[in-house]
DNA sequence: TAGATTGTTAATCGATTAACAATC
DNA sequence: TAGATTGTTAATCGATTAACAATC
């Protein structure tokens, strides 16, 4: 039965569930049991099942899961046929580093155009993909409407970019400035990547008490 | 009254205490009571209470928490007066990115050596840390003891590289390869960053449904 | 002193786990 | 058919919130 309101900690869940799922298929594992998937994830059935009830029945009693099927239904949950279009505004290392290695059209994202100030960049290519001068942001915002914006400007520039961006009805953020960034507009998505809580908590456990 | 067992959820907050404290102090604010650091936070007063009261008693009644005084505790907490050493293994785009921007000393880390395969890297110096072969990273490790490994090598690499550091003593693993990594050894503690998850959270959010 | 705010205990809420009938 | 495993309901566990006495 669905749900209407799902969890922040199930939808935290659904993309380890699409990352498993592709490495059993990488290895030719056609047929899955929420049993046999939980203990390679380390979860339990239970909590397999009950997440994926939120969204509809996709398993066959006595057989379990088809390993594809689930992978193709889950990365639907997650809106990857979706191919939402997405920026990177500020091609500094970071910027450049994602642009390099991320495979952004692997989950569903086509990544359209890219932005900085510095002009020993602009007009460059990098894997593809045009580094624009930040002055043409408005006029391309304009005229092809991206989905998200990947945001590694320095921190200074994170909220005004922020606030430009989302008047020219960028809906999502994908943030690695270390700041928080807000918006009054509803509807507006934040998801902050903070390497240094990350590398904390990785400090706080190896640290003996 | 301290706490022995601390919930994981708790330890993902202390780094954003310590964050949001850090802001706090930049604008020259002395105190702050969690009702009004809850409010900044998007958190409830009560939770802030609660969690500090794992670890101790920070406050005063009438009062609240002198910013500076709980910066300091928190970071404490967080080991970040250990001065960790760490050592980035592979330096690739990302190792690179991480190297130039990221302030490893600002949250107590010591970044001491970086290691890589290409020979055209080898004998550099990225912000002002030496990038050795991969050969001397046994060598280096027995030398050094290194607590912490950056890990941004290619995914075919993550595992024997871990199980290696692993054999070297090397406890903490901060993984960027998108892989999970995994050791039989007690007491290895890893976090992952991976950033296809994260990517995807934003993804399933900005899909309507 | 009066007001503010803590630390902590108790109440509530939500998430995880267990159990089991349904059924492939 | 017998065995396996689902989806779902119920039970448990843990985390968050509320309340309040203590006290600065």
């Amino acid at each position: 039965m669905k749900k209407q309101h799902v969890s922040e900690a199930v939808i935290r869940r659904l993309p380890r569930y699409y990352r498993y799922l592709g490495d059993l298929q990488a290895k030719g594992i056609v047929r899955i049991s929420s049993n046999s998937l939980g203990s390679r994830m380390g979860i339990t059935a239970s909590q397999i099942r009950q997440d994926l009830s939120c969204f509809g029945e996709f398993g066959q009693q006595g057989y379990g899961y088809n390993v594809k099927e689930l992978q193709t239904e889950i990365g639907h949950i997650l809106g990857i046929e979706n191919r939402h279009s997405i920026i990177v505004v500020g091609v500094g290392n970071l910027g450049h580093a994602l642009m390099q290695n991320f495979h952004f059209a692997e989950i569903g994202f086509s990544l359209d155009a890219a932005f900085d100030v510095s002009p020993s960049l602009v007009g460059t290519t990098v894997n593809g993909v045009l580094v624009r001068d930040m002055e043409e942001l408005d006029a391309y915002c304009r005229d092809h409407l991206p989905d998200v914006a990947v945001l590694t400007v320095p921190q200074s520039a994170a909220q005004p970019i922020t606030n430009r961006l989302v008047a020219l009805g960028v809906r999502g953020f994908w943030n690695f400035t270390n700041k928080e960034i807000s918006s009054d507009s509803a509807d507006i998505q934040v998801e902050s990547v903070h390497f240094a809580d990350s590398l904390l908590t990785l400090s706080y456990r190896i640290s003996k008490r």
